[in-house]
DNA sequence: TAGATTGTTAATCGATTAACAATC
DNA sequence: TAGATTGTTAATCGATTAACAATC
């Protein structure tokens, strides 16, 4: 196990390591080899096991790594066994959507609250989550100690609400606004969620494979 | 202009330069150089102009790039301009979230039909859109070519139904349903978006600040 | 034991950055 | 013109892959 500096590729693995595991757990597997699990993701076997060093030794020479127990190295590495809190901020229709059907839960998270300011929504209760006034918002934060805030608001306002949250001693913001939040000063980090960034990816890939048929012709 | 292969790092920073060009437009900004682009972006300004250079040639030396300019060719380069066909299938929460709010039309894209099972919202019609019964998707797509699939189903039927789908001769499918789909085989490119995997990056750097900060004492 | 497979070090490959001639 | 800034080539840096001794 090293003590380097772990870099984002590495970090951006870890999850589809446990999606992984899980699927494995779940089809029975328990016994696997960097070499079968590199064919399986499309990596190689070299930098599957280069990956794992960075965090421990999780396998056994000769034999493999155990699925579940593998597993669990992840989970922990991911922070999921710490009961991370979260709050929703913005109960439109995605917010809406990440209460009803994302699962914090099976993420390891504690989602605790929501926060919206249409009147037709506030002191509703959506999958056991209490739903409150956004003026209610930072009183709650700083008598409720939160690790991550959901951002779910319109554009327009999602910089000030990120510096306002910031500033209430949350540790990460989960940003669905489609804008960079430009906390740059602060210690909180941010993941940011793109979807427009990721449609035009694909947008990409599809305008590229036009323009190398219209060159064939 | 070069001719060689265009990695993905490049590709995944090309939104990435349309977003900050719509808000130096929105801010009123016509002209910038990479120095000062680099510098709002938190890229070397060799990177911005290394990145353009697989595209073209957009600037003007000593003078910097037209923003508006610049922005028109990202626009094309992403595919824009191209009016590619969307089709949602899966009308739950999240379909639901994106048809109402993501603004497909901005992005340049045709949201064309939406489908689901649920007889509650069959023949709705949802942002000029209409929904129509999962068991005519086939036969729908196959008298109406269309580019892209957004994928909103449950995790349960999602690789049934990106296996139905990539039949049906569509070009991309922005997945949704935090699996791999799996279709190797098949010439249909994948973009997913995998909510799990984003909040699980931001629970790594919460443990590992959670990590150091033991150590420390 | 023999075969398999790990963890790690060294080699290679690719991406980023620096340098600079060209020129607006 | 002089200063600024591009586009591109070369140098550097970092990430991936290969190789292999250790050992289950």
């Amino acid at each position: 196990m090293k003590k380097e500096r772990i870099s984002n590729n590495v970090i951006r693995r870890l999850p589809m390591y446990l999606r992984k595991l899980d699927d494995l757990i779940y089809h029975g597997i328990d016994r696997i080899s960097s070499g079968e699990l590199g064919k399986q993701m499309g990596l190689t076997p070299s930098q599957i096991r280069q990956d794992f060093s960075y965090f421990g030794e999780f396998g056994q020479q000769g034999y493999g790594y155990r699925v579940a127990e593998l597993r669990e190295q992840m989970a922990r590495i991911l922070g999921m066994n710490k009961g991370y809190t979260v709050a929703i901020v913005g109960v439109g229709n995605l917010g809406h959507a990440l209460m009803q059907n994302f699962g914090f839960e099976e993420q390891g998270f504690r989602l605790v609250a929501a926060f919206d300011q249409s009147s037709e929504i506030i002191g509703k209760v959506i999958s056991g989550v209490p739903v409150y006034d956004s003026d209610e918002l930072v009183d709650w934060l700083k008598q409720h100690p939160t690790d991550i805030v959901v951002l779910t608001v319109p554009r327009s306002i999602a910089k000030s609400m990120a510096e306002t949250i910031a500033n209430c001693g949350v540790r990460g913001i989960w940003n669905f606004t489609n804008t960079e939040l430009g906390l740059d000063k602060s210690d909180v980090r941010v993941e940011n969620i793109h979807f427009s960034d990721s449609l035009l990816t694909l947008g990409y890939f599809l305008a590229e494979q036009d323009n190398s048929e219209t060159d064939k012709k």
